[in-house]
Parts: C-alpha cells; structure tokens; sequence
DNA sequence: AAGTGGTCTAGACCACGGG
DNA sequence: CCGTGGTCTAGACCACTTC
C-alpha cells in the first residue's frame, strides 16, 4: 500500500531541494548558488518556474538575489515569525470556553490633551470612548478600552455596543488598511485588578493596536489580559 | 515639477487598484470578483499576469480562491502580523544603547524529569545549561536560561560561552529549519528580582522559543525581559 | 460536465548593478 | 559593459469542485 503518489509541482520540489540543500551545509550562508538558466537546465525546466520557486525562497529570508551578482545564501538569518491577533470571541469560543461581552461605559467625549497627541486625533473634536470586558466562562478574559475616530467612522456613533463589541462592530464594519500593535507586559493597578478580578501588580499582557484606512487613524484599542491565561504563539512565516 | 515616472509593474498595478475597490467596498467582503480572464482582457495582458497579483492578494488574505467557484473578497478579514523577533545585541546596539553580556552559570547535567518532558530531551542524557544576562548600558536587558541539546549540537559542549552568547553562537553555527515561540506576561519571582535589578513580582515580558532541524529539538531558550523596559511591534505583512 | 483557478513552457525584452 | 534576475506573453494542459 504505498501512498497516492500526490503529483508535487515542480516549483515546490525545486525549493525543497534548495532549502534542503542550504540545510545540509552543501551551500553555506554566503556561497553563490547556481543561476536561473543552469538550474532551469539541471531541473529540466522552464526559467519562470525556477524563478518562482527562488522567489518564494528569496521572500522567505533565506537566500539573497541581486541583478548580476547572482544568488547567495542569505548571511545574517531572520528570525521573522508570523502571530496571529484574533478575535477575542473566536479565540475563546475556539478554546472550548463560553463566551460574554459587557459593555462598561459608553461615552462620546473630548480627549485630554495627552490623549489627543497619543491617538493623533483631532485637537478639541470629539471621539467615541468605549470600555467593555470580554469574558471566559465568567472569568475576565480581556479589558478593552478603545477610542473611535467620528470624523472617519461616523456610524460608530449610532451603534450602542450593547450587546456586540465595538472591535468585531469594526471588523465587519469599516475597512482598514493598516494596524500596528505593540506588545507589552505591565503590572496591574487597582483598576485593572478590579475588572478583571486579580490581584494588583498581577502581571499583564498589553496589546496596543492602531487601525487606519490609508492615512486616517480609525480607531485605538488598549487591551489587557490576565498574563496568566493569555499568551501569544508566533511562528515562522513558511513558504 | 511633476515625479519620475518610477515604472510600476502590470501585477502590481492590478494589486492596488483590486485592493482599492475592496477599500472602497465597491466589492464587498462575500463579493465575487470576475474571474482571470476577464481581469486579463480588462487590464490588456496575459492570464498569468493577472494570476500572479491574484495570487498575492490570495496570500495576503484579501480574497479566497476556490476552482470552478471563482474568487471572492475574504468574509473574515484576518490580522496575520509580522513580529521579528531580533538579536538581542543588535537590538541593544540599535537602541543607542552600549551592549554587555554576561554568562552566569553553565553546566553539562542531567534534566529534571519535568524538564526532560518540556523540552523533549532524551531521558538520563546530559544536556548544557547555559544561564545568561544581557546588558544595556549597564542595566539588564534580558535574563536567558538556555538548554542546548547535545546530541544534536555536540560543537556546544566546546564552546565555553564567556565572550559570546549562546543565542548568537547558535544563530552563526547552527542550520535550523523551524522555531516556536510562546510570548506571555510573568510576574518576577526573587530570583528574577535578584538578576534584573527590578522589584519582586515586577511584570516581565517571557519570551519561550524552542528551535527545531527537521523534527529533532536543537535548543529552548526562555528569554525574559523587565516589562517597563522592552515591548514587540508587530505590523500586517503587506505585499 | 464544464468552468474556474493552478501550473508550466519557451520564448522575449527590460532593469539593475557589479566587473 | 553585459550577465543576472525581474517581468511579461500567449499559449497549453491539468486539477479541482460546484453546478
């Protein structure tokens, strides 16, 4: 009973003999490696699909191309890692657990100064801030307090955020094209212990994210988990 | 005064104005998008041209392809980010900081059984333990407590650690194929205290990353930094 | 069964940048 | 300069999956 001969692409079989041969040490961090025609030649194929096998390997981190110089084994290995930012509701439901979102305040406002420079808003114009709790079985599973940008999110002002939370309301809402998060671990204070039912100075896992359409900030989320419940996975991006 | 006109390329063309319907939700998410030929007739070039930007919006999770069913706008909108997670040196040396390592503690012992299970290491094996600060101007940067398997990277039992650390010496020496990594919040116990010059129960970011050469276990590092001091960034990987 | 995407080819011209 | 990679073409056949 040998397995069905699943038919590799060409392309793909190329990349796992180039990686497996960078792996062996055969080709070493620096060492040129043959060029497009040659191995066209040697794997008895078109030049395009070469290419796109050392594309792939190129974007991966592991080898380094430049015209007329040729093909090398990249030095100086990455260590890119790809990590997932999930939505909370999925995430919990996912790991078997019952989900329950509460909405805390709800309140359209003028941000302080400090907070107007913070989330590149609109100096003396007002923003929706919204704090609410995602919870896990009834144990506090995340603190999200957020900042939405009326003057490129209007709609947002008509949503209660009662019974759903303003981050999937975004999500399937408002298109984005870019977020940037910052991670980060800090100690609770008594606020944070409060909601989330810890201890103060119980460590927490800090994620920062800004989410903009083109050049426009949409919206700011500051969310906070319990460090002991929570953590992040990354691994590398493979091709 | 106008630019010079930089030469976009035909797939990348077709990248940016598919992505900018999509912003603009004349396609919405669930919508089906005409097909490849179409698109190829559309914009005056070959399928394959087509394909290749396709292809790229398909990775970056911006539409499903399915055969026979066409193309759609994704429905859920995935937030994959990219993390590096960088050499802790160059790191420092790029904050503007002065870099100092120091090796505490290394051994060639047995593991624990606990930590025989944790870390996949052969029973009643001897392994190297390496116990490591890295400093910033004199202050702790990061506290590593590293294992090192030595029937796979035997050179490590010749190398005494006290100039270079391990992650660097591994990074130089060692081929890897695959690594994990498990980010989370921790509250410093003393012993943490003691080493990185903080406060007891202080939040330290743990960073836990195990590295693999095809399915053997090369090395596990736990890698712990003062909270206050350091934080990830993580951004959409864009094409 | 038929329509869609996925791969591949054998050429071509172009752009970059090291020799 | 000129070798190398980068893109593109106009076709072809194949694989998948829904109609």
């Amino acid at each position: 009973m040998s397995g069905p001969k699943a038919k590799e692409h060409t392309f793909q079989r190329i990349k796992t003999i180039i990686l497996d041969k960078i792996n062996r040490q055969e080709w070493k961090p620096g060492d040129r490696i043959p060029g497009e025609e040659a191995l066209a030649a040697e794997f008895q194929c078109a030049r395009m699909t070469v290419h796109r096998a050392m594309r792939e390997l190129s974007d991966m981190g592991i080898i380094e191309r430049k015209r007329r110089a040729g093909t090398r084994v990249a030095l100086r290995q990455r260590r890119p890692a790809s990590i997932e930012i999930p939505r909370v509701d999925i995430e919990v439901i996912k790991l078997g657990y019952q989900y329950r979102y509460q909405l805390l305040t709800r309140e359209i406002i003028v941000p302080t100064l400090q907070q107007q420079t913070m989330l590149a808003l609109d100096p003396n114009k007002e923003a929706l801030h919204i704090r609410c709790i995602h919870y896990a079985n009834d144990a506090p599973w995340q603190l999200e307090e957020r900042w939405i940008n009326l003057n490129t999110v209007p709609n947002a002002a008509n949503q209660s955020f009662e019974d759903s939370s303003p981050s999937n309301w975004m999500l399937e809402n408002t298109p984005w094209t870019n977020a940037e998060h910052i991670i980060s671990a800090i100690n609770a204070d008594s606020h944070h212990a409060d909601l989330l039912q810890i201890n103060e100075r119980d460590a927490l896992m800090s994620i920062q994210r800004k989410t903009w359409h083109e050049d426009t900030l949409l919206t700011q989320a500051h969310l906070v988990h319990p460090g002991r419940l929570y953590q992040l996975s990354a691994s590398p991006s493979l091709g």
